[in-house]
DNA sequence: CTGAAAGCGCTTACAG
DNA sequence: CTGAAAGCGCTTACAG
């Protein structure tokens, strides 16, 4: 049962091996091979269920309908989401997807691209770690396709598709604003240059100026995505303690599982000791006790456009750079304590209280 | 910045390309080229930053360094955390993944399998949906390198990695009953030919035969993997109302966060009306209120060990199959009510009660 | 020590 | 209407 080639339809059927691909690729009529000699090729070809063999079309062709993907770490709910959204639109359209979890290690990354234009691939998405305009910079510059997903390279023009990290940060910090809490800390990871960092904190800090008050540096604290659990101790502790804060805003799901589990075996109270609020929703979230007040990504929604927006470029390379920013929307739930409405006009999504 | 090739280091350095793809694949010394033409060629290969072209060398060599991975969906937690740790340990021996989602449907999964195969994919990894022998007793014909995780197909001898359904469930199914519950409840879904779930019904059966019960099967419930919270709401109406049952054993992950979603909606307490416990851990589950007993799979495990079957049946395709099962671990938690001990000595690990 | 040549399976100008 | 030939970039027997 080896697999049928062109040759061995051309030598069945007494016919060269040009005429049997050009029947096989539809040029039948353009190149007017006649109606018998095409009926005769293709259902030879279907009997011996004859498919191109994609690696001699990728050599020939230059190009492979294959994408790479990289992401932090595929078994994160974040990215699997987004994977599966993107390979429903790739399967759509005949494409096909490597997958990369670079761990958020630029090293990794800068590898891994590597390989995966050396294997052919025809475009990258890509939620980058890179800290750097450079390697960025070469890869648009040496004309590949990509999409960036989630972050973007500031100063780089170049094609993405991502959350507005800022309003989403901004309104959940008027949300806890609203509440009562004055004293609100946030919580980032390393490596802190990512854009999604950044931006989550300039719109806590702009919320809280708005509303008159002065940003605590104090109050923003780092934790080292190599150490979560230890760093997150020794934070919350000092935040608790000394700084007496009303709430902690975890800018991440990660962040905001493990300040959870340490709140909950420090004993802890939320909302009644502190309110908490998380960046980037996950199931977990509804079902948690308390549930816990986030800022929703629509992660289907950035993998289907991460596609489009790469196949519009790789059918033509010299497309203008396209953005595209998407709004992010606030669920509320107890963990900052109940409010029976919201006080701005902001997209607030309201979802039934599951632990009564 | 176009891509070097063998020919243009061959051409720059007056040498054909076979010395060329000599050197650069080790062979310098074994075909007794001279060192100092050696070293001009990787020299100039380094400097050009020359990497093989995969795609030609895949179509030369007849080998690809690409797996394929077909599971039912990336985006479920139980298959993502497997799909990372056979990326590294596939990025350790390298190789590559495209991965699939089939949606558990065959007619996906014969799709995906044709298009992986024409990709030239060296091997593939399967949570395979069939039904029937004949597809995967097809592949094993063809001497297509291939493991099955998750489910096999009986009767076919493949290589597999899977978890002891039959022993975790038996054990839960134990487990509940020693916490006094002796109607029990058992959820699975539909497609129900699969051997994950006719191993975990069979271990329920014998655990309550075991312990002097018969077996009721209106206690045995299928649920549409299509249709899941629709027939939940029937299924459990049914089960709590009409059958009193004393708890509900859920076959998968997905079964019990719906179950536990329409428990609370209709305010039924857990575990005081009814104890519930899952087979398939996830982190929602420690997380729950009440945080939810189940049966743990080893995912990082069964990923490592897939891939290094599939690796040694590519290497030596001749290679006895091999069926590898790894037990599967329950952890206690509140869904069943406290227990200070267990009833039996099976092994059980004991957590943390994080919702104190 | 080194090179010319064949071939992996395909597509596509070119010629008739 | 149809076919011979070149070529994508590589590897590898074979020859000298």
């Amino acid at each position: 049962m080896k697999k049928a080639s062109l040759k061995d339809i051309a030598n069945q059927l007494g016919v060269s091996i040009t005429l049997v691909s050009l029947v096989l690729n539809d040029q039948g009529d353009a190149k007017g091979i006649s109606a018998k000699t095409q009926k005769r090729v293709k259902d030879l070809a279907k009997k011996l269920n004859y498919k191109p063999n994609q690696v001699a079309r990728s050599l020939r062709m230059g190009n492979s309908k294959t994408i790479g993907l990289i992401i932090a770490d595929i078994s994160n709910v974040f990215y699997s989401a987004i994977a599966k959204s993107i390979e429903d639109k790739a399967f759509e359209n005949g494409y096909n997807i490597m997958f990369m979890s670079s761990e958020e290690n630029p090293d990794n990354e800068a590898e891994m691209i590597r390989i995966l234009l050396d294997r052919g691939v025809d475009g990258l998405i890509l939620s980058t770690s890179f800290k750097e305009r450079k390697e960025i910079r070469q890869l648009r510059d040496a004309k590949v396709p990509f999409v960036l997903i989630d972050r973007y390279i500031p100063g780089v023009k170049t094609n993405y598709v991502l959350v507005d990290n800022y309003q989403g940060s901004f309104d959940m910090t008027k949300h806890l604003l609203s509440m009562g809490n004055n004293k609100i800390a946030v919580l980032n990871v390393t490596p802190s240059h990512l854009t999604t960092m950044k931006q989550r904190i300039a719109g806590y800090k702009d919320a809280l100026r708005m509303h008159g008050l002065s940003v605590n540096n104090k109050l923003i604290k780092e934790i080292s995505h190599d150490n979560i659990n230890y760093c997150m101790e020794k934070a919350l502790k000092t935040l608790l303690l000394e700084e007496k804060v009303h709430s902690v805003f975890f800018l991440n799901n990660k962040l905001t599982i493990a300040g959870l589990e340490l709140l909950k075996k420090i004993n802890i109270r939320i909302p009644q000791d502190v309110s908490i609020a998380s960046f980037d929703d996950i199931e977990l979230f509804r079902f948690s006790y308390p549930s816990i007040t986030s800022v929703i990504q629509p992660k289907e929604e950035i993998g289907k456009l991460a596609f489009e927006v790469l196949l519009k470029q790789i059918n033509d390379p010299e497309l203008e750079k396209q953005q595209i920013v998407l709004p992010a929307k606030l669920v509320i739930r107890e963990s900052c304590g109940s409010t029976m409405h919201s006080a701005f006009g902001m997209s607030v999504l309201k979802q039934n209280n599951l632990n009564v």
